[in-house]
Formats: C-alpha cells, sequence, structure tokens
RNA sequence: UCCUCAGUAGCUCAGUUGGUUAGAGCAUUUGACUGUUAAUCAAAGGGUCCCUGGUUCAAGUCCAGGCUGGGGAGCCA
C-alpha cells in the first residue's frame, strides 16, 4: 500500500482541514461499526485522538470480500483514501477508500466490545479493552487534560514540581493503613532476639511502606523553594469499598511558604476554577458527550462552580447551621463531631447549592501538623466540599511553632524519633505556611461526571482487585 | 468491615402461588437490499439459570452457607 501522510481522525473533522478535501490521505484506527448494502461498506474508524469516529467508504466492487470480511468491530486498519465531503447527514466528510490494509482482526464471535451499550460494571471486567470505547476514550482525554492543567497552572504561578517518594520510612501522618515495602522472604523472615521479624535486615535496613502522603516532604520542599507541589501516586491499605475511594490514586500536594490560611483558600480555588475551566476549553467534545450519556447537568455545573465565588464559613457556623436547619440526620450534629457526608452533601447541595471551604475545625479530629487557633480548641484546617461529590480538597495552614508541634506530637503519641527531620524545619529558619491535598481521581469524577471513582483511572486498584 | 440489593444466552434483561421442552431485544452466522448513521428485513445457531448443600413428587423460583458485583455507611482524597 502507498505510504501517505498520515492524520489523525481528530485533524480531519476540524473545519481547518477543508483544504484537504479532495486529496488522498492515510488514516489508521480501530473499527467501531460497519455498515452498508451489497455495493456499499460504511465504517467508522477511531483513533483515539476525539470522540467522534470517521466514516470511510468502501465501493465493494474495489475491494476483495476477503478483505472486507476482516473489517468488523474492534478490528485495527490503516486506509488510503480521499477526503471528501459526505452527502450523509451525520458528518461533513468522510473517506472515499482507495486501499485498506488490515493491521489485526478481532473475531466477532469473541470480541467483546459491541456497537451496542455496555454497562459500566461490565467494562470493568475488561479494563484492557475498555479504553476504546467512547466513554473511556472521553474519560482518559479529559484525565490527561486536566493533569496537564494542574501542571500548567503551577507552572504559570513559578511554584516547582516535587518529587516526594514513593517509598516511605515513617508513617508519621496516620493517614491510613499502608502497603509494607520489603524484600524479605515472607515464608521465612529473619528473626531478632525478641522473637519479632528483623527489619534491620530488609532492604532499607528498616520498616518501609508505599506512601500515603507526599505532605511532610513537601513542607520540606516548601521551606527551600517557596512554592511547590508535588502531584504522584499514593496508596492506602485501607479496606474501602466505596465509589470514592481506591488502594492506589494520584494527590496533588501544593505547599507554600508564606501562605496563612486565606491565601490557601484563594489558592485552592483559584486552582479548581482553573483546571475545571481548562477542560471546558479543550474537551468540550468529549464533556458534550458524557453529559448526553451520563450526566444531563454536567456542563451546567462545571460552568456554574467556575462561576460562583465559593462559600466560606467556620466549621462552627456550619454546625449551628445544621442543627437550626431542623433536618433528620442520621448521625446527631453537635460541636466536636466530625461532619459526616450526610452532613457535607446538605451544606453543599440543600442550604447553599454551591461549594463551600469550610475552615477552624476542632482540634482533636484533625491532624498534628495542623496550626492551632488562639482559642485552644481549633486549628486552621480547611476542606473544600463538592457538590456530588463531598470532600475534594483538605488542607491547613500548617503549625509552624518549634513548641507547640511537638506538643501536639507528645500528645498524640507519635514517636519524636520517627519525625525528626519534620521538626528540624521548625527549628531552622521555620516560616508560616500552608498547602492542601487535591485528590485527582475525585476531580477527574466531578468533571467528568462519572459516578464511580473505578471508571476515572485506566487500571483501578480496590481491595481484591488488582487485575490488568 | 457493616447494612442492603442483585447474579438466567456474548451483552442488557423478562421468567406468574414451585409444575411440560427456560424466553425477548441487541450481538453472532447465513441470505436480501444502490448512501448507511446503534442501518433495515428474513432465517438459524447459541444456556453449568453464580457455586455447594438442603426442603419437595417436582427448584431458575423456597431455605442455609459461600463467591462475585452494584448501592449506602465507616475510613478518607
Amino acid at each position: 500500500m502507498e505510504k501517505l501522510i498520515r492524520y489523525s481522525v481528530k485533524k480531519l473533522l476540524e473545519a481547518s482541514s477543508s483544504q484537504l478535501v479532495g486529496t488522498e490521505i492515510n488514516i489508521k484506527g480501530w473499527v467501531r461499526t460497519r455498515r452498508g448494502n451489497n455495493t456499499l461498506a460504511f465504517i467508522a474508524v477511531n483513533d483515539g485522538s476525539i470522540v467522534h469516529s470517521i466514516q470511510v467508504v468502501a465501493e465493494l466492487e474495489n475491494f476483495d470480500e476477503s478483505t472486507i470480511k476482516l473489517v468488523t468491530t474492534g478490528s485495527c486498519i490503516s486506509v488510503n483514501g480521499i477526503l471528501v465531503e459526505s452527502p450523509g447527514k451525520e458528518q461533513s466528510v468522510e473517506i472515499q477508500a482507495r486501499h485498506i490494509e488490515v493491521y489485526g482482526t478481532a473475531d466477532a464471535e469473541t470480541f467483546p466490545l459491541q456497537k451496542k451499550g455496555h454497562t459500566l460494571e461490565f467494562l470493568r471486567e475488561i479494563a484492557h479493552l475498555r479504553p476504546r470505547t467512547n466513554t473511556f476514550g472521553s474519560v482518559l482525554r479529559i484525565r490527561h487534560s486536566l493533569a496537564f492543567a494542574i501542571h500548567k497552572f503551577f507552572n504559570d504561578k513559578d511554584f516547582f514540581y516535587l518529587h516526594s517518594p514513593i517509598i516511605t520510612g515513617s508513617d508519621a501522618e496516620g493517614a491510613g493503613a499502608m502497603f509494607r515495602v520489603t524484600t524479605l522472604d515472607p515464608h521465612n523472615p529473619p528473626m531478632n532476639a525478641e522473637g519479632k521479624i528483623d527489619f534491620t535486615q530488609d532492604f532499607f535496613g528498616k520498616e518501609t511502606n508505599l506512601t500515603v502522603s507526599g505532605q511532610l516532604e513537601g513542607e520540606l520542599g516548601a521551606l527551600a523553594l517557596s512554592n511547590i507541589y508535588t502531584f504522584g501516586p499514593t496508596f492506602r491499605a485501607e479496606n474501602s469499598n466505596t465509589p470514592r475511594h481506591l488502594a492506589e490514586f494520584w494527590m496533588i500536594e501544593p505547599e507554600m511558604a508564606f501562605y496563612e490560611i486565606q491565601d490557601n483558600m484563594d489558592l485552592a480555588e483559584e486552582c479548581l476554577k482553573y483546571i475545571i475551566r481548562y477542560a471546558l476549553d479543550h474537551n468540550f467534545a468529549d464533556l458534550e458527550f458524557l453529559n448526553k450519556m451520563y450526566d444531563k447537568e454536567l456542563i451546567e455545573r462545571l460552568q456554574s462552580v467556575i462561576e460562583v465565588d465559593f462559600i466560606r464559613l467556620t466549621y462552627t457556623e456550619a454546625v449551628e447551621i445544621l442543627i437550626k436547619s431542623g433536618q433528620k440526620f442520621e448521625f446527631k450534629v453537635e460541636w466536636g463531631i466530625d461532619l459526616q457526608s450526610e452532613h457535607e452533601r446538605y451544606l453543599v447541595e440543600k442550604h447553599f447549592g454551591k461549594p463551600v471551604i469550610l475552615t477552624d475545625y476542632p482540634r482533636d479530629i484533625k491532624a498534628f501538623y495542623m496550626k492551632q487557633n488562639d482559642d485552644g480548641k481549633t486549628v486552621r484546617a480547611m476542606d473544600i466540599l463538592f457538590p456530588k461529590i463531598g470532600e475534594i480538597i483538605g488542607g491547613s495552614q500548617r503549625e509552624e511553632n518549634y513548641d507547640k508541634l511537638l506538643n501536639r506530637i507528645h500528645e498524640m503519641g507519635i514517636p519524636e524519633k520517627d519525625v525528626w527531620w519534620y521538626l528540624d524545619t521548625r527549628r531552622y529558619g521555620t516560616a508560616p505556611h500552608s498547602g492542601f491535598g487535591l485528590g485527582f481521581e475525585r476531580l477527574v469524577l466531578f468533571v467528568t461526571g462519572m459516578a464511580n471513582i473505578r471508571d476515572v483511572i485506566p487500571f483501578p486498584r480496590t481491595p481484591n482487585n488488582a487485575e490488568f
């Protein structure tokens, strides 16, 4: 087959490609459907560059019957043909095929993807093939855009991308159960004099785990470079079986020296709006598809979020609103409790109807590193609550006072020897600083309108599932 | 981990108070059709009714245990 310039389907469907009409070009991609009659075959080809497929028209008299027979749903083909304006209603251009090469067949009897819609549950079982569906193509393209937008947002603000370690020797944050990292033989581990496993003989000479957060290392970076962010995989060995939890997920954790809690909130709100706007600007075709197929209010919701000011109020004010609401909650509301999802949902979806930033939580329900307020009861935490998905960001101003931090570490029973390096940042040139954590998949959930977090990551890891 | 719902053809589902040979749509195969849009029309093939045990003359249907999946909750991002 003659070698011609290959164009992506996206390029050909763009209006600017009209100068290509009348010329012979090449496309390569996977066949979504083949229709036709005894003289023509219509082949919808998708190469993942865009949600739409391009229609290839083959006049059967110009092709071997045996070739056309191999062009089935799921097969991969290369097509040379002339780009022409389409007489059909559903597309502006199509390709009049001259030559078709079949790269890979897909046995119609066994290929699991059909022209018809599949349930998301079924597609999860064939995660190796689901990227070839319109839905997952859209989700994965949006996921890419969001990741890119995050880097662009921070880079444009002169933040530095800091690579926090994935293997960690500390469990200081206590953010959840951890995955052990070891090279010891599980059947015959070395034992010490006390009859316990001797981790001094392990690869790192100590117990190590996969990270549950890059924040503590992020702070080390911020207290040198001023503004940093991390963006990497995070692991939680919690036995969480919900549509909002993964054992392996990605998290963005900016950390800023000289930022107080208000600056932190401003940055977080600006960041979320920037990213969502980026998706609206760059992935509109995908969003339209998801809006049509899964969530009729998706685009409207995204637009409303970037237009409104997020509501800001304290935990104490939120508790008052909840108590006065007269709403029946399964969990009774009183000052000091951790807010349940029913409470958060009431505030965001019923009471305010827009994103809410809650601050100044009781210190007893928050992490040790959060800056203590003068009232002795609360800390400068901030959580951003979103409609549909709940908490999307959790952050705080950090405690920069050495004595207060050390006290809190003692109170919470954290071994000082594990965090000596963290404490050192408060001994030497400490500074007020703040940061937050943004769960990447929760963001992708919100932007795509998907309902289950397993559908916004290519290969989800959850309890009892590490297939693919 | 707890609560709850579900599991029947490749996919999505129906299947009556327990009763003859378990059905439909789509998909697949074959045929028809001169521009289709999830093409249309006709015919055919396709079943470990999740697994194990129990009740019964008789179980897809009832009971027990298990497995898998969905939803809700907790933990959290």
